[in-house]
DNA sequence: ACCGTGACTCTGC
DNA sequence: TGCAGAGCCACGG
C-alpha cells in the first residue's frame, strides 16, 4: 500500500482535529496517533501547508518543550497565542505554555 | 545523488 | 535553565 504525501496529511490533520479546546499537544505527539512515530518535522509540515481560514485547530500544536515555534514576523504566530488564551490555556511565559498541566491525552 | 534547511525531539553537559 | 550535538522525515536547489 503506497501512502501518498497527502493522504499522510490527512491522517495528521484528521489527529488534530481531535484536540480538545483548551488543550494542546506536541508534534511528537500527533505523529505518534497519526501512526508516524519520529515523524515531528513532518507534521510540522503538514501543519505549515494549511490555509489561513482552515477549520483545522493548528494552533493546539506546539513543540515538545511547550513552546510555541511558529514562525515569528507571520500574523500565525500571534493568532496562535491569541487562540490558546481564548481557550483557558494558561502560559508560563510569553510564548511558552503548562505542557504539564493542557497537554492533551487520547484514551 | 549531495547538501542545506525547517512550525521537531532527545540526550548530555 | 540553556545550549550544542545527533537523529529524525521531507522538500528544493
Amino acid at each position: 500500500m503506497n501512502r501518498t504525501n497527502k493522504d499522510i496529511d490527512q491522517r495528521i490533520w484528521q489527529v488534530v482535529m481531535l484536540i480538545p479546546a483548551g488543550r494542546v499537544a506536541t508534534y511528537g505527539d500527533v505523529a505518534r496517533y497519526a501512526g508516524l512515530p519520529g515523524a515531528a518535522r513532518r507534521v510540522g509540515r503538514a501543519l505549515r501547508g494549511l490555509p489561513e481560514d482552515t477549520g483545522i485547530p493548528w494552533h493546539r500544536v506546539i513543540n515538545a518543550q511547550g513552546k510555541l515555534v511558529v514562525p515569528g514576523g507571520s500574523a500565525a504566530r500571534d493568532r496562535q497565542r491569541e487562540r490558546l488564551a481564548s481557550e483557558g490555556v494558561c502560559f508560563r511565559s510569553a510564548a511558552t505554555v503548562s505542557l504539564r498541566q493542557f497537554r492533551w491525552h487520547p484514551e
